[in-house]
RNA sequence: GGGUCGGUGCCCGAGCGGCCAAUGGGAUCUGGCUGUAAACCAGACGGCUUUGCCUACGGGGGUUCAAAUCCCUCCCGGCCCA
């Protein structure tokens, strides 16, 4: 399949500096990057596609530069944010980049043998904490004028607010990233940048130096913006604030699972297409099975399969599978023990001495040291409101629970709620 | 530097000496319904040894029997002027 017919098919593309980059990248040889800001010590869902965007590519026989943002995330891009973002130390964007290097690894193939398509990883960094300031306002900031940065659409609603401002050092960001693009394809020969809708601003000042500096032509292309049925950003964990890592320790495989194979039947298509390999065919009948039968939820499983063995492999896909038919089952108390291992092999746990169980443990108390209640005032709410469930049964707060309760010999089973599990080992 | 307005719980935002752990909205959480969904309904939403106590309304100090509310000072931000 030809790049430009399967990108024009998932709707990767948003916006495009020139009708012919999708030509060129399908005739392959072409170099692009795609910047990555090192803002946490991994990457998170919202990544995903970008990442996919260049693997995509690769595979269509182009070079993918993944950028990492060392020297631009000493600043702080202030696109489309409402407020200025406090300044990361060095030290915290040199561990972040550590963690963001060893997840690209996993869908690029920066092996030698990959010859003129083998991937790159370059840091800015490298040459912006080294040009000489008076360098760079000579060289880059006369390309540009301060009415052309003001009228951006990004920075837009920051100089319109009277509540807060938008500090020169944000304001300059717009600046760096275009040298970025500059030095790129100098040094690389790069000719295309990537990223999400919200950077085509950034990416056009880059094509413009890039002519203005360089006298050659480079270009843009964006792709849409994920956003949930009700307008919200896409990739929170259920509703809630906390980000969808692709970092097994901060969000399991199996959490993974869980959020893609909750994802709202009408994102289940566009999801499809951004973020799986799978073949037009199949996508298309994905559709229709979501369409028709959405209690199936063929897609949802369908998306959360590919991605979870996408990011973190065929075994631990496995895992959360089983994890999840599992856990959702009316009771836990047959399973055996290997199997319940399984379950909870993503989940945290704690051990508990055998006294401490024999006279009857309070649930409140349960929930508390199992850390699935932040306080007693919370895990007493819990309890109340019919939140917490031992062994997959709710408990209340008369209840105790004992040895009886105990499967296998050592383990008991916390549930907080609908999905919050909590293994305790009896020792 | 001067003037002026503002800084309240996760967010927005009321309150402007006691009745304030602080109206309201959003977010979130729990339960019900359901498709491990959406929508909808109900409840919760600082902490604790919970008829009470402690900690909180940018920081510090003060006035008062009593302050988020008044005064002083410092820090931070917006706008206007220089």
């Amino acid at each position: 399949m030809e790049l430009r017919a399967d990108w024009e098919f998932r709707g990767l593309v948003h916006q495009a500096t020139d009708p012919l980059v999708l030509e060129r990248l399908s005739a392959g040889g072409v170099t692009a990057y795609i910047g990555f800001d090192p803002t946490a010590s991994s990457l998170h869902l919202g990544h995903l596609l970008q990442i996919c965007n260049l693997r995509r590519l690769q595979l269509a026989g182009n070079r993918p530069i993944a950028l990492a943002g060392g020297g631009t995330g000493l600043i702080g891009d202030p696109s489309f944010k409402d407020s200025e973002r406090p300044l990361l130390t060095r030290e915290q964007i040199d561990e972040n980049l550590e963690g963001i290097r060893a997840q690209l690894a996993r869908f690029l193939d920066f092996s030698p043998a990959a010859g003129s398509t083998q991937a790159l990883l370059l840091n800015n960094a490298d040459w912006l904490t080294t040009i000489p300031l008076t360098d760079f306002l000579r060289d880059v900031g006369k390309h540009f004028t301060v009415n052309q940065m003001i009228a951006k659409e990004a920075v837009k609603s920051r100089l319109e607010r009277e509540d807060v401002g938008l500090s020169f050092t944000e304001f300059s960001y717009t600046l760096l990233q275009a040298y970025d693009f500059l030095r790129l394809h100098l040094d690389h020969d790069c000719t295309l940048q990537l990223g999400g809708s919200d950077q085509w601003g950034n990416i056009t000042f880059g094509t413009e130096l890039v002519r203005k500096a360089a006298g050659r032509s480079a270009a843009g292309l964006t792709s849409p913006l994920l956003l949930r049925p009700d307008g919200r950003k896409f990739g929170k964990s259920d509703g809630g604030n906390e980000r969808v890592w692709l970092d097994a320790e901060r969000t399991s495989p199996f959490a993974l699972y869980q959020f893609l194979v909750n994802v709202d039947d009408v994102m289940v298509p566009t999801l499809l297409r951004f973020y799986t390999f799978l073949e037009h065919e199949e996508i298309l009948e994905l559709d229709q099975r979501t369409l028709e039968s959405p209690q199936e939820r063929a897609g949802q499983r369908a998306l959360a399969r590919a991605v979870v063995e996408l990011v973190h492999g065929a075994d631990a896909l496995a895992g959360a599978e089983r994890a999840s038919e599992a856990l959702f089952a009316p009771s836990i108390r047959d399973l055996d023990e290997a199997l319940l291992l399984q379950v909870t092999a993503d989940a945290p746990s704690s051990d508990i001495s055998l006294e401490e169980l024999r006279d009857g443990l309070d649930p409140v108390d349960l929930l508390v040291r199992c850390e699935l209640a932040g306080s007693r005032g919370e895990a007493r709410r819990f309890v109340e409101q019919g939140g917490c469930y031992v062994n997959n049964e709710r408990v209340g707060s008369e209840d105790r629970v004992g040895l009886g309760d105990v499967l296998h010999g050592r383990y008991l089973l916390v549930r907080r709620g609908r999905r919050d599990l909590h293994l305790v080992v009896v020792r």
